[in-house]
DNA sequence: GGACGGCTACTCGGATATCGCTTGTCCGAGTAAATGCGG
DNA sequence: CCGCATTTACTCGGACAAGCGATATCCGAGTAGCCGTCC
């Protein structure tokens, strides 16, 4: 099982602007911040937009900063809005393919016993990301390294126009 | 993010060779009795054989196996075998690139904060994995549907040669 | 009748194609600031 | 000097390719049972 590189740039981005504050800032500045593509890393700040977690500011000053504030954003709903709404583990049925395609389809009311005990895994795994908000992992990185804090912040006033 | 149909497979087939106990079952009977393809079935009977979960024996009536009891057998097992042992977040340490290589290296020491996050959340996934065997899943189904485990053995005698 | 050697059928196992999704790139639509002009 | 229309520079947004891993298939190596033959 793999999760797109996308979710690891979207998370950074968030952070980074989160410690800027309320201005919008230019996905390609977001990129060249962190050496990465930067039309790629225009289309996962579009997904951020679309979710509702960052706003798109049009325009010629225009760019990408948090639609809320930190504390009500959940790793979780980052990790959503790239990854995509549904389930890693998709239940398709074969039960009811082949031999299981004799039985009476009452008997394959209720769900999948394994298909119960994947989701069951998937919950404990989302209910962790729900339970940290991007101003926990603020406060974790301000405690741990605040140099890089303070270099994004000088960067900010670097490329602010 | 999305868990390749392998494991579903891999999943239902460890549970047939649970109900029908100590024989060695052909991949490509297994295959049948859900109606997948046998030669791809095969590909993750034998990743499940690398990993020490199957057995398998070659010639005239060989086939798979479960190589412990189910009790033993945690539905974290059968993931990995299939998926891979990795994590599904793979931190590529972007904070040290673009602006953040100008910082000193010692700073970087520490994991990064993001990658923390989110391995502590996979980690509460691996967990709910582990928690749950193959005997459970076993005991559910009994309880749930047990016409179809009273299918699953009279269709091994059937093809008991 | 029993034992032995060869044969055959069946199985795994890995090498080999094909497909779809993630990754990556490009150009056009749109907007707000800047600019120049007229009052 | 001030207000307004035009230009311009810069941004997002979605359409368009490429690379790579998952999916699917095939054939060869090897083994265990079966059969015929010989003692």
């Amino acid at each position: 099982m793999r999760m797109g590189e996308g979710v690891e740039w979207a998370l950074h981005s968030c952070l980074l602007l989160a410690w800027v504050g309320d201005e919008p800032v230019p996905a390609a500045k977001l990129a060249e911040f962190h050496d990465l593509p930067s039309a790629y890393l225009n289309k996962q700040l579009q997904a951020l937009a679309r979710a509702g977690i960052a706003d798109s500011i049009p325009g010629r000053r225009g760019g990408f900063m948090l639609a809320r504030a930190p504390e009500h954003i959940t790793l979780m709903d980052v990790v959503a809005a790239i990854e995509g709404p549904d389930e890693a583990f998709r239940c398709t049925e074969i039960r009811q393919r082949g031999q299981g395609s004799v039985l009476p389809e009452r008997l394959f009311r209720q769900p999948c016993g394994i298909a119960v005990a994947m989701a069951q895994a998937e919950l404990a795994w989302r209910r962790a990301l729900k339970a940290q908000t991007l101003a926990d992992l603020m406060t974790t990185v301000a405690a741990q390294n605040p140099a890089a804090v303070e270099r994004a912040r000088r960067w900010h006033d670097l490329i602010r126009r």
